[in-house]
DNA sequence: TCGAAATCATTTGCACAGAAACAAGCTTGG
DNA sequence: CCAAGCTTGTTTCTGTGCAAATGATTTCGA
């Protein structure tokens, strides 16, 4: 007579990942309604390197080809980027942050900071900077 | 003269939560390729309560009610999942696993706890455990 | 130098994921 | 008992996210 294995579903890393994922975004879409958390990193990392080829930024914030463009398009849309053409190589595109994007991120980059603040917020100072450093390790 | 605050999307809790969902998605399809990591949860869910209705398993699964509808249909049109008209309410739709849904999560659970414990292969038993308890409670 | 291989961007198809609006059915307070 | 309010399920819309196929361009090796 074997107990049964019981797979606990509350208990896998994914099914908690995506929990947490959740409330994560929830928070962020309530604090920065203006942009989504995926374009807030397009934005950021614009700011943080300058302006690049549509798929190096992809490459840059960890989406791929078609995710990328996407986003681009969207952030396009909204007038928080720009997008010419690459004399050099004609393949490439180059994503460029507007003024108004510019001003976007840096007006709400402190607001960014609290999202993050909140939602490690249930944990203590030690705990989350442990959190963060685990997590970092299953990229 | 105060230095810039700089926002470093690397050390962002929402960022690394979503590098490290990429990965374990990667992970679980390359190893499981016949669902996806929601409908795995959702037959482990029938398989741990029985039959539900949509509602109340989108509830257990942490699935809001259009999203749980498409995981839901796409199970049914595979065969692993049947829905039926509940008789005391008509307003609800019970779900309940069919036999081949069943015997794929029997036959797929071990094959997803090994994709649990490559996700988080990178850490030590205890930095595991941890993990997993310091994001529990991020829910 | 020239053709194969690599890179870049785009498109299509599928699968979550949540917000909002709606219809139908159930429940309950007055 | 019955209207108001709640629950359940559906549809539509927007926004990720990845795989695979395509076409254009660049690069690099023989």
């Amino acid at each position: 007579m074997t107990t049964e294995p019981a797979y606990r579903l509350d208990d896998q890393i994914g099914y908690v990942l995506r929990r947490v994922t959740q409330r994560h975004l929830a928070i962020f879409a309530a604090a920065i309604p203006a942009v989504t958390t995926t374009q807030f990193a397009v934005l950021a990392r614009l700011s943080e390197t300058g302006p690049a080829s549509q798929n190096q930024l992809g490459r840059a914030v960890a989406m791929d080809g078609a995710t990328i463009k996407g986003v681009v398009d969207r952030l396009a849309r909204l007038g928080l980027v720009a997008t010419s053409a690459d004399p050099a190589d004609r393949r490439r595109l180059t994503v460029a942050l507007t003024p108004t994007g510019a001003e976007l991120f840096a007006h709400q980059v402190q607001r960014a900071v609290q999202v993050s603040q909140e939602t490690l917020a249930p944990l203590g100072r030690d705990e989350q900077a442990l959190l963060v450093s685990l997590l970092a390790r299953l990229t």
